[in-house]
DNA sequence: AATGAATGAGGTTTCATTCAT
DNA sequence: GATGAATGAAACCTCATTCAT
């Protein structure tokens, strides 16, 4: 039911999608939709929360703290991109309506986009109680992971438009451009995944 | 002209956007924005034109063909977030009505993003060139200026909600998260501004 | 059962009321609703049966014929006021349509308003009877019912916002009012109830 | 404008009306009346506001303060059933959602209403103070006001289905009813308009 | 050239009423 | 006998777009 929803509201974005298509999409009436979730906000915010929660539950469980910090960024990209891959639809919704800039819709999706980048940040503050030398303070640490989700959210997207390379290519790529760096790159020095454990 | 509507579709997106509310911003009346532009889609695109065109413009002047590659990626990413930082609207309606699947104003969404990522890309082969041990192909060229552009954005938009810090220390984190990579910072490897030619 | 309609019809007015919200109030479901009544309407008509028959059955048993015609007079207002204060939402329902200009809920309201005007007119003309001088024609005495009777609402009503006067009160200003008048009110004549016989 | 509101408004009262039968009775549509009223509670309002205006405002330019009491009465009283004979579906109005228990229609309307009782009281003080031998207190005044107003109402609303019988005629019963008091009529004496000044 | 009035379609939401279980 | 799910119509309101002045 949240499936159609989420199919809808990622094709045309919250305002230009009707409860109308939605309705007939499931084959029931707009009451029903009405009676279910109470209001259009109320059904975009439960696709929300549907849509985050999994792809969130997903790069948690595939990211168990005992896990080496390297290996879990690298396990937690691989499951963001399987998941994006396999639920397009869920992933729209989650990045569309990105910028709204207040409401209850805003927030909704500016905490589950913090949510996504608080994993990164805690394997990357892992990884430097692991092997840092140096510290990084709070503020790098955020923006990096900002980075690192925005990069990780452009290679989905471009990734749709381009044949979908498998998750584990993108990831593969992702990890070049943000853990290994670009500039190691050119020396040859290609990023692989670590042996699985 | 145009300013007023990049105000207001940035706030508010494209649909939500009112033709009304413009013309009201603008102090004139629709009719006029009907006799300029023919229609609310194609005053879109003249906004979304003009934006991308100034954004594109000031990476393009800031990074000649002549200068060093490396040079070239810190001035291009420094006129980026200046650029950002100044015409916060604009910017929004670059981005906002990023995934839109469809229609004239995806293609044109989508055509300007890309001239962006060429950019990057005509910087990063040349990079190749310069120093390349290696060589990469256009498939893993072109990912990885998707990866950069994607965490240029999300660094843009999060240093909205972030206190704006100076597009220095926005461009030094994209340089530290992407050309430099994160494993480097973990070792105390900053990365930092070539001397000014 | 009943008893519920008739607060929500009474709080809310015919068409505001929803079906919905008076079945929620007895704790059922509207299918029960609509196998007992079968329509809204009749469901409305039924509350002002039971409404408008409480309230003149009370007046009617208060006001035996063999009484004296001012005793009645003022049996009938007290038993009125009495009525009006202990059911407050089923005179509501009685008042609240008062003035549809056609269909059956009208003709219903202007049935019952006019039983309770003949109560008054029975007795006005009883009073004539017993010690009239001069003869009042139907319409004189049609009217002046209808005169007494929209007093005593708008005093019911009124008594609502100022603080519930008791009814002998209500009565002994309505008396005032109407049946003595209000020039002998001004030469310091108050009327004042009968003594119970 | 405001007159086939009335109309409609009247007829049906607030809930049953519908915007679209409103603007179609004017030969217009629905936005039109948005752009004006910019909703249905401020086009009922505005409705409200302009019927009650002009009644009060017809029922103070007919009494004057200088005139004696019982003649201002009297003009008062004949302005007003002349009025709802001339302009039935205003008064329809302002009768109707009488019993609204809250929200802004219902203040109004109370505001409205009292407007006009006010009127009644001032003439009332007024006559306690040419030739009262007794005081009234403040509670007494406005209960009699509240009285006499109903009575109005309720002889308005009457002729409307009796055959509209002449205003003076109306105003006279109502003199008699209440002014004189209805016990002085069975004596043969009937209340008969001073003579014009 | 410029505006206020107008239109018609479409959006969200609610409700009286009925069916399947 | 009783309920939750379902329906279809209609309500309020907004908007992109056009016409008359």
């Amino acid at each position: 039911m949240l499936d159609m929803a989420a199919r809808v509201f990622g094709a045309r974005g919250y305002h230009a999608a009707s409860m109308a298509e939605i309705a007939e999409g499931i084959g029931t009436s707009k009451t029903m939709l009405y009676a279910y979730f109470g209001s259009k906000e109320q059904l975009y915010l439960a696709c929300l929360g549907r849509a985050g929660g999994l792809l969130i539950e997903r790069m948690r469980s595939a990211t168990p703290p005992e896990m080496p910090a390297e290996e879990r960024l690298w396990a937690g990209t691989l499951a963001f991109f399987s998941h994006v891959a396999e639920r397009r639809a869920e992933w729209s919704v989650l990045y569309k309506e990105a910028v709204l800039e207040s409401g209850p819709l805003a927030a909704k999706v500016a905490e589950l986009r913090q949510e996504i980048a608080d994993v990164v940040k805690r394997v990357i503050e892992q990884a430097v109680e692991e092997r840092g030398v140096t510290q990084l303070d709070e503020m790098h640490t955020e923006a990096i992971a900002q980075a690192v989700v925005g990069a990780g959210e452009s290679l989905a997207n471009w990734s749709v438009r381009d044949g979908s390379p498998p998750a584990e290519m993108l990831a593969t790529l992702l990890m070049d451009s943000t853990w290994n760096g670009i500039r190691p790159l050119l020396q040859g020095s290609r990023w692989s995944p670590p042996p699985a454990t």
